[in-house]
RNA sequence: GUGGUUGUAGCUCAGUUGGUUAGAGCGCUGGUUUGUGGUACCAGAAGUCGCCGGUUCAAAUCCGGUCUUCCACCCCA
């Protein structure tokens, strides 16, 4: 049988892992700077937990877990018969991989909320699945790293998720373009069309500006069954970036006036504060998903093309779908596998992302392994990484691992060597080679 | 989910109109070098040509299916 893994996944090899931790670890310090707190949830979820979330094709891409036991027991017959797959999919699943980690977040908080200190500020770094169908920067398991804060309405919140998005890049060293917008203007386009009821078909049609152009655009809507004058308002809406002059066309758009106001309102606290990318008003930023309903985020790297690397948003009323209501949240998003592919492909991960071997001792016979063996014990004690080549084969061997493995120093231990009480220490970069007592070994390579 | 694309040694790939024992570079193993890696030279091992089936005297090569890869759409990180 030749091993396979399944489609849209990847093994992750010690380089891989070690970058991808550097990843996280980076993000990590700045989340916590920033007063946010860890948490973990299961792989699986309820399905009834997942469904509806997501839309439809939301729904499609879930990855069900089959029932434990005699899982078709549930199954009625007329469903089979009919070919009903959906209704058939609830009998012989109760439970689903997680497509993201704001739902499981939104059900945390309502089942803890007891527990809960309100504002609650948290972030998560976990795998998620979407049954998608694979292509690059587009995998069925992948990393998120979420940062999101409930129970409070303050746009400070969104400032600092801001912050949050330029610190954690700016720490990669990617140069991101970081794109604004406010889901209430765009409901403030639709009120100003005269077309509220197709907010959503508009806002999906205007996402998709910048690849398919204004004419793409316009086509989209007439597919959707947006009237021609309608049209025509919306696509000079568009081609506004300024919040002031938008405001004329929201006379009769309370909710519009009040997008403005919010992002004006975290715009104004933006320029108080120093920052390293990019940040602008996009006002044709819209992004799918439906629970968002203020403030929307989303992150481009600039000298990559790839999708999004991150996006997030405020949503007034996650939990309200678990029965728990009133509690306003925002949060944003980092793609870790995608921000890694930007990485990789930049040549931007420092040199050594490894916490790895700094020292190996090399060995010319048993009685050499023995003393190299007492003094490894030493040098660990003394807070250095470091190994042994478990066997005194052949002196090319041993280097040829060391240097495969990029460990920076190896010692070298002989007969002169014992006789001495010393290694001789070689720096595999330089090449130099000298002899060092074994009491001082530590200290010489933390120099 | 729709349309297309890809698969040959561990890796990157070549392989003519179907025709004998399927090649290269890198890597790997051994040697030049019985106290030394990264350079050089020499030698060697390694492939069910993704998988299943069909056409043919003959298939890596043609046909069908399937899995996988990548791309566009859809959607998204």
């Amino acid at each position: 049988m030749k091993p396979s893994i399944p489609k849209g996944t990847r093994d992750f090899g010690p380089i891989q892992v070690n970058r991808r931790n550097y990843i996280f670890n980076t993000l990590r310090r700045v989340f916590v700077k920033y007063g946010y707190q860890p948490i973990e949830t299961p792989v699986m979820e309820n399905l009834s937990t997942l469904t509806g979330k997501y839309g439809e094709e939301g729904d499609q891409l879930l990855f069900k877990v089959l029932n434990s036991g005699d899982f078709l027991r549930k199954v009625k017959d007329e469903d089979y018969q009919a070919g009903n797959y959906k209704k058939m999919t609830f009998q012989i699943s109760d439970k689903g991989l997680r497509y993201d980690l704001t739902i499981p977040f939104a059900r945390y908080v309502v089942m803890n909320q007891n527990d809960i200190t309100f504002p609650f500020k948290r972030y998560q770094i976990q795998p998620v699945w979407r049954g998608d169908r694979p292509q690059k920067g587009r995998y069925r398991e992948f990393y998120q790293c979420d940062v999101d804060v409930v129970g409070s309405e303050s746009l400070i919140n969104e400032v600092e998720l801001t912050q949050i998005y330029d610190e954690g890049f700016a720490a990669l060293g990617v140069n991101v373009l970081i794109k604004i917008n406010n889901r209430k203007i765009l409901t403030g386009i639709a009120e100003a069309a005269g077309i509220p009821d197709q907010m959503m078909s508009m806002t999906v049609a205007i996402d998709k500006l910048d690849k398919i152009g204004m004419d793409g655009v316009k086509d989209e809507m007439r597919r959707k069954e947006i009237g021609e004058e309608a049209i025509n308002t919306i696509e000079k809406i568009l081609t506004i970036n300024d919040l002031e002059e938008l405001k004329s066309f929201f006379e009769n758009s309370e909710t519009g006036r009040k997008g403005i106001e919010e992002l004006q309102t975290v715009f104004n606290y933006l320029e108080k504060i120093d920052l390293t990318n990019e940040i602008v008003f996009d006002i044709t930023l819209a992004r799918g998903l439906t629970y968002y309903t203020g403030t929307i985020y989303e992150v481009a790297a600039k000298d990559v093309k790839i999708g999004s690397i991150g996006g997030g948003g405020r949503y007034d009323d996650l939990t309200g779908m678990f029965g728990l209501k009133g509690v306003s949240g925002v949060g944003v998003s980092f793609g870790a596998a995608r921000i890694y592919d930007v990485m990789e492909e930049l040549d931007i991960f420092p040199d050594s992302t490894a916490e790895g071997t700094q020292l190996i001792f090399v060995t010319f016979d048993e009685k050499a392994l023995d003393y190299a063996f007492d003094a490894l014990q030493a040098v660990r004690k003394a807070g250095i990484n470091a190994e042994i080549y478990p066997e005194s084969v052949k002196m090319k061997k041993q280097m040829k691992y060391a240097n495969s493995r990029k460990i920076p120093y190896v010692a070298v231990v002989g007969d002169n060597e014992m006789q001495a009480g010393e290694v001789a220490l070689k720096n595999m970069k330089t090449g130099e080679q000298a002899n060092v007592k074994v009491a001082d070994l530590a200290s010489k390579i933390k120099q």
